[in-house]
DNA sequence: TCCCCGTAGGGAACCGGTTCCAGGACAAAG
DNA sequence: CTTTGTCCTGGAACCGGTTCCCTACGGGGA
């Protein structure tokens, strides 16, 4: 209710003074400081953002979109970022952006534009070319998790090295039937995928094992995961033994489908995931370990940086995942 | 870059004509209204949302406080909101309030104190006193998911009900020694707990089964149920027939347990829940249904409704649960 | 003594919209 | 022919801050 001129008008001094003593900036003594910020802690002022943003041209908002909340990764990450702007005093406006859906469609021509924000994060977006052009309209900093992209900054980590990594330590446990469970070849999750796929590919044929490859097609969920393997494995005579899950949430429903088959993991089946998932511990699923809430701080600090200095160049930051082995997998059994 | 005045200037208007012509409010002939917006188009025109918010007081944004984004209630309310909010071209500002933090007394004392929005959506956030009359001093509609309040309106499943439907399903099958497994007393989830613990205590009594009342506290999280269930039926000799978990993500974390020490559900024990996750149906979980994201759609209108009339009296919407059979339940085994 | 500079503070323009109010044109009613 | 009412439009105030520019004062150096 009570707007700067009260303050102004109750400390004795006028609008410019005020908005100086409080902010900081420009000449003011010390007396005629503390009479201000007493006044306004009397009166409970409280600055209009949208005043503020009006004059400054900045909002102390900063947007995200993700095409989903309900995953853990994406759920972490925007976790990670809230917390991020939060130290920092700023605002966090939300746009849920579904593949495919008509909301998506207004997110990218109505409510980006309106740039009611100072930069953008973009999580997992893997946006079509039209997005991408709207995208780029918007001149504000745009910082992207999840995904590559030539024009934005990019913070995610390391598929293909982590799928490599994964693959790997099957091979050395003496897995040679190995099958990379991962998304569809055109589906959003795309890029990661594609990653994470190649990263499987290029351990087994440096393995010598390019007869072996094989992919099978999943949902990224733990339900998808789990329909995925039910199929594979239900085809008794052509059971692998082990398998790579594109994600951790795939590889526990990978594990599921088998232990409900009768099979013994890791006895029967080897699975490792990708991720550290808050139920990895829970189901001793070996994987390989990212961690989203970092990389949403990471995001929020490259993006204010590239916001204070718009010249900046883009940054890429790929974090290498970390091989935590629990007793999900297991040397191979002797073959019969 | 272009404001309203380019958009006047180039259509040959003043700026108040244009802003008419954009709004459709006041008189403005056909013809000025096409050559305006024709105007606007072709400048690529988008107002300046802080500016309409400082004219017009109104900032067509809605903040939503909660404490968890990583929880399949949470994740699904928020996602019912922001689709109720994108259909009408509002914002969403998230605050991420986690019990205890810093970040949390943060956003009481200052984030909500900014007012940058004109309505607020309160997803289980179990204010504390003090919170609360931070709470009523931002005088701006405010709509509560989950929990109860006297000050403003609701929306939440009938907790009471559902856990008592549950337990009578239970007890119809001829189970007695059933447990309650949920959360801590004095957690954040204080008040739904207790709502649904009563509602087990009701039925058991209403069935003449007061003896048998127990209650195991857990975490109210999949890995809090597998560790609260895990203590629960390690003591082989005190084994329940059966389990009403405080919310699927508990039931299922017990169900888990369950098998992991090689007892049979439902052959062994019972598992019935709360919430019709998206897990309940791959672990073939019996439960009573709710719809979160309908929780948040519903909330969206019922604040909207409170923005437009502020004279408006509070509204509580108190939906039903609805029992969904699967495959978690079955008769109790005749006693050995 | 004069001038310059650092410090302090006020007036007013400005950010980009909305809206109140006044005024003109024109048609219908008196 | 005047009055009244409806339709259309422009000027200007206003929302609530920030910031530019100008004035004033006191002290130090030339």
């Amino acid at each position: 209710m009570a707007g700067i001129a009260d303050v102004a008008a109750r400390a004795g001094v006028s609008k410019a003074t005020a908005s100086r003593a409080l902010s900081g900036v420009g000449y003011v003594s010390e007396a005629t400081k503390g009479r201000v910020r007493r006044a306004a802690e009397e009166l409970g002022y409280v600055p209009s953002a949208g005043a503020v943003g009006l004059a400054t041209g900045r909002t102390q908002n900063i947007g995200v979109v993700m095409p989903y909340v309900n995953r853990w990764f994406f759920a972490e990450v925007l976790e990670g970022i809230q917390q991020a702007l939060l130290e920092r005093g700023l605002d966090l406006t939300l746009y849920d952006a579904k593949p495919g859906t008509t909301g998506r469609a207004r997110i990218f021509n109505d409510f980006l534009a309106r740039k009611r924000f100072d930069g953008l994060i973009a999580v997992g977006l893997e946006p079509v070319d039209r997005e991408l052009e709207l995208l780029t309209r918007i001149d504000r900093p745009i910082v992207s998790v999840v995904g590559s992209s030539e024009l934005t900054s990019v913070v995610a980590v390391d598929d293909d090295y982590a799928a490599c990594r994964a693959t790997e330590h099957l091979i050395a446990l003496g897995h040679r039937d190995i099958v990379f469970v991962g998304g569809a070849p055109r589906s959003h999750w795309a890029h990661v995928d594609q990653q994470r796929l190649a990263g499987y590919q290029r351990a087994m044929h440096d393995a010598g094992l390019s007869e072996y490859v094989r992919h099978a097609h999943s949902e990224v969920s733990l339900p998808g995961g789990y329909g995925a393997a039910a199929d594979l494995l239900g085809d008794t005579r052509n059971r692998p033994t082990a398998i790579v899950g594109v994600c951790d949430e795939v590889a526990i429903g990978a594990m599921i489908a088998a232990r409900r088959l009768a099979m013994q993991v890791p006895g029967d089946l080897s699975v490792v995931g990708i991720d550290d998932h808050e139920f990895a511990e829970m189901f001793a699923l070996t994987t390989l370990q990212q961690i989203p809430r970092e990389q949403g701080r990471s995001a929020v600090e490259v993006l204010l940086a590239e916001i204070a200095d718009p010249e900046r160049e883009r940054t890429e930051l790929r974090m290498p995942a970390r091989l935590i082995v629990r007793s999900s997998t297991a040397p191979v059994r002797s073959p019969a």
